[in-house]
DNA sequence: ATTTGTTTTGACAAAAATAGTCAAATTAAT
DNA sequence: ATTAATTTGACTATTTTTGTCAAAACAAAT
């Protein structure tokens, strides 16, 4: 079970490299790298596709353990998880074809 | 696909009953439960609560549908929806476990 | 054990997002 | 047309999030 903060934790260790190293070179304050690898703040989008294309990680398998990581943190004390994603899902399915088609 | 809003809505017509009303009896500003009922604003979770012993619904199905609707919305223009509700689903799992027993 | 390098923490201020209030505008019903 | 009901938008206040910074804590190494 990955979050995105041991995804890129874990590279920036992989590389060698420090913390002041990677906030410097994604222009993000270095306090900041280090509380988005402990999980205790959450990237932007914007941020996420920087450490992406930094990291050389596949974008769109990042953004899902990002996303994916505020929504299991958003529902982590309710009581029907399965039922509110599946219904979730259902919602998000039809809200985009409605969108998208008409 | 019912949401949140459709569900109170629905049910404050089935009842006969005015939004001028809810919103007394429940002590929210009319304008904001106009709100809730088009989607337009997201209500906190004791106002859900409110909603449901006011209306006599099941509050977990209540909350369901509300949380759910937060959802469908964050994810609504990604591409791997059921992906990233799939690990989401996952991560949530497993936090709850660390988070209860050991 | 002191120096040096790295990470983590916390306080602070700025900025942004959210919430409630109210009256006017719009829409619907009679 | 009048009245009633709903919706909209502007405004303020409050809360949440953000970035910045320096100091504290930790680690490594000499």
């Amino acid at each position: 079970m990955e979050t995105f903060g041991d995804i890129i934790k874990n590279k920036r260790e992989s590389k060698g490299l420090i913390l002041r190293q990677v906030a410097s070179a994604l222009d993000i304050d270095q306090a900041i790298v280090s509380k988005f690898e402990r999980g205790e703040r959450k990237p932007s989008k914007e941020q996420v596709e920087k450490f992406a294309e930094f990291y050389d990680l596949d974008k769109n398998k990042l953004i899902t353990s990002w996303l994916s990581d505020q929504i299991a943190n958003s529902i982590l004390y309710e009581e029907n998880i399965g039922e509110v994603l599946k219904v979730a899902e259902e919602k998000a399915i039809y809200l985009k074809t409605i969108h998208d088609g008409k």
